[in-house]
DNA sequence: AAGCCCATACCATAAATAGGGTATCCAGCG
DNA sequence: CGCTGGATACCCTATTTATGGTATGGGCTT
């Protein structure tokens, strides 16, 4: 993972002839790796890393064969210590999401000016992660998404309360006690609750509570 | 949040009075914002947020008065169509996080050989966002993470099927039939489940298994 | 080969839950 | 000033859980 030893050997996948071509060309220009295959498919590229041992995956994503997420899963399966990165014209946040989830550490636009991909190499074996600023936004916008409350029927304060306790396992009573109220207007909130998230039992409730953030985890 | 309409009213803080002269004077140069105010500590930028119309914060993040994050709650609380971006030399993740879920959405590091501001601040307006790459890092890091299971009894895989059962409120008898096993085998795989968890019904078993990332919601 | 864990199966009982009603009090709202 | 909804309270019953045992076969590891 780390920038380790010496020559980084790359795969590259690119289904566009000419800019793979423009890529090998900087990268056999480029003294610091080793080529080991420039791969026109997925097919290809998945054959590639299996038969290779590999440091470093360049991957386009919209691919004649398939999607290029399936070479940064392979990757991470046979390599697990090298580095996936994502040089792509797709932005939307689905995919750009799954591309992360997969695996890769790094993500160009292919809109980019001139894409540095030497750079962006060498900024990858230093741990460190080039993305387009406009990918980063996907990324930043994700991580504070938490916040989203839609298709939300608001819980009343008593409601959370009997929520959170239901989550700590508590029974009818446990939270009568709790709460300093009759044992019997337990169940009355609890159904309320029911109604409110779509379910049917205590722990359907807790289930649907965590999926829409009403719980803290 | 968008880039609007003309000059962009940006409050500045920054604790270090050369960079931050030098920030101001880049500003003045460009023509297209407007300085609304040069903070040197938190609390003059606390006033500065609560006192002027602004569309963008630039803060550092360790000031000798307090921490830029707080300046950033509060742009996101009088200003919510507001962007706020970090320059700092901070890079440690508990404060990248911090500083992201308070509401940045640019965060470039100081050693960045030269701090393209009007560049930076050009990208935050059109809606991306500048990051240093050790920063991406960061999210990306993090991103991928939800696979964290410290102090956590692995559940066998019957033990998972059952336990996504128990979130959608199966009852024995269902879970039986979606798993295809005896009514009777259905508690002892959840007692196990229980065991493991440390929980004593299945809506504590539940939330446990929420918080330790078990399902996913 | 012995041991351990998973998955499977069955039985029995006490506790808890879900679901159905009904009713009062109070606060906010048109 | 009524109406509505939240919070409160009580009752009853069928269903579901939780929990305790016991036991067998298969698979993986030592």
């Amino acid at each position: 993972m780390t920038g380790t030893s010496g020559a980084v050997r790359v795969v590259l996948l690119e289904d566009d002839a000419p800019l793979r071509e423009r890529f090998v060309g900087i990268l056999s220009a480029w003294g610091g790796g080793e080529l080991v295959a420039a791969c026109a498919t997925l097919e290809q590229a998945l054959v590639a890393l299996d038969q290779h041992p590999v440091d470093l995956l360049m991957a386009d994503l919209n691919l004649p064969d398939g999607h290029g997420i399936e070479a940064i899963r392979r990757l991470r399966q046979r390599h697990p210590d090298a580095d996936a990165m994502v040089i792509s014209v797709l932005a939307d946040d689905e995919t750009v999401l799954a591309a992360i989830e997969a695996g890769a550490v790094g993500y160009l636009l292919k809109d980019a000016d001139s894409i540095e991909l030497v750079e962006a190499i060498e900024e990858l074996r230093a741990g460190r992660s080039p993305i387009s600023s406009s990918i980063a936004r996907i990324l930043v916008r994700r991580m504070n998404k938490p916040a989203e409350d839609p298709a939300g029927p608001a819980l009343t304060p008593r409601e959370m309360e009997i929520l959170r306790g239901i989550a700590k396992g508590f029974t009818y009573t446990e939270l009568a006690e709790w709460l300093n109220m009759s044992r019997q207007t337990v169940p009355v909130h609890i159904k309320n609750i029911y109604r409110k998230l779509a379910a049917n039992n205590r722990s359907e409730a807790v289930y649907e509570a965590s999926k829409r953030g009403l719980l803290r985890l």
